[in-house]
DNA sequence: ATAGAATTTGTACGCTCGTTCAACTTAAAA
DNA sequence: TTTTAAGTTGAACGAGCGTACAAATTCTAT
């Protein structure tokens, strides 16, 4: 006696499922009959709704990229010209960020998917420059009207930093926690967000005066002697 | 036939197989016989040299762990007292990124590696904070003596969002490639090093400054207005 | 030279994987 | 009410998976 309900329901059934186990153990961590026994419908369920394996993946991305990017720009656009750095930063952040904090479970699994997704070469180009770059693109932008000195390329590693801790902070993998003995908490969005925010600011505006023409310390020469 | 070679020879080359493998797909995208076929070995000997394959990838992580964690605490304990800052983030980050810029492809495998492990929470505990946590303990006892002023607890969050910086750049995705266009390579790690130790040092001291007091900008009243 | 240990080979087992499909049930349109 | 489409079910397919093991080979020490 097939169950019918809504077919949304059932395709929301199936990415719920999908984006938690992903998240936790990865693309081919996962068997689809994890995930459908997970959301509580049967297997050949997931093919009729998604098509193969790699669609559902590719849905479990798309999903919540698009109300992400929506915002962003939202934010972009609410800003003063110029704009100041650590608005900007803000307002690239902060939806993320927030839905990770209070979201609900689903958000925080999204957050730690991403978070792994964004680490992998093999998903970069047709999952994250796919979904995130056009974003990102007017971050630049942005960043070149708060910063008009620096040198655009300079712009990019720093928002390249700037994704590592924020992909770093999303992934909430506790590491922190255990070498902190306790004193950090990875689930404190909060809290890593105040410091977050002062962080890439300040990293973003020495990268703009200094570039790469900075010498570096010199401990190379020091361990050469040791070995 | 058997043409049998030095054992460690064999070792050696699953070692390899395995570390280019798992770099490119992860744990459980990578089966045993894709890797014994690429070493170039039978696939019994991928059990009879290491066990069980949960094993091998332990194996490959830890080959190399040693070498640097040895290399970090030597360029530590060449550092004046107290420590520079740039000088103490530069002797953690250095032996990770020479390697990976010219230690051969394996060591650049080895990188990609370990950025995916470091954003899963699944092997954080048991890989990533077993083998570098002791290490990360030193460069906080460092950061104290270079920022005295500072709060533990902000250094580890600075520590974190260090990691996230490494990581990110040690994945080599080519997202920034892409982004800008090609006016940035990922594969120029020696660029990149020359950008991240100061954006990474003017972070820290922000943070030593402010902490967790900093009032974050109010850009989300204007979002609610805008919803 | 020969015994014994170490390494390599080839094959096999039981299991799970992604995908497919015809039959069946439900909901909506005529 | 009948027709038609959409959704669901359960079973099956071939393929690849990690692991195990006896036989064959090569090295090492006596």
């Amino acid at each position: 006696m097939p169950s019918k309900q809504s077919p949304i329901a059932t395709k929301t059934r199936i990415l719920d499922a999908a984006e938690e186990l992903f998240a936790q153990a990865g693309y081919e961590g996962v068997s689809l009959r994890q995930i459908t026994r997970m959301a509580g419908v049967e297997l050949a369920l997931a093919n009729y709704h998604f098509g193969p394996k790699s669609a559902l993946f590719l849905a479990v991305v798309q999903r919540r990229a698009n109300e992400l990017n929506h915002e962003r720009l939202q934010l972009f656009a609410a800003l003063p010209t110029p704009p100041t750095l650590a608005g900007l930063i803000d307002a690239f952040a902060r939806p993320f960020m927030e839905r990770s904090w209070r979201g609900g479970a689903g958000w925080k699994s999204y957050a730690q998917l991403i978070a792994q997704v964004s680490t992998s070469p093999r998903w970069t180009a047709s999952v994250m420059s796919a979904q995130f770059d056009e974003v990102a693109g007017c971050f630049i932008t942005g960043a070149q009207l708060a910063l008009p000195q620096a040198r655009v390329r300079d712009l990019y590693w720093g928002f390249h930093f700037m994704l590592g801790a924020l992909v770093m902070t999303f992934a909430e993998t506790g590491r922190v926690d255990l070498l902190s003995g306790g004193r950090c908490q990875s689930s404190r969005l909060d809290l890593i967000y105040r410091r977050l925010i002062p962080f890439l600011a300040a990293g973003f505006e020495r990268i703009a005066q200094v570039g790469g023409t900075q010498p570096l310390p010199r401990v190379t020469a020091v361990r050469r002697k040791n070995k």
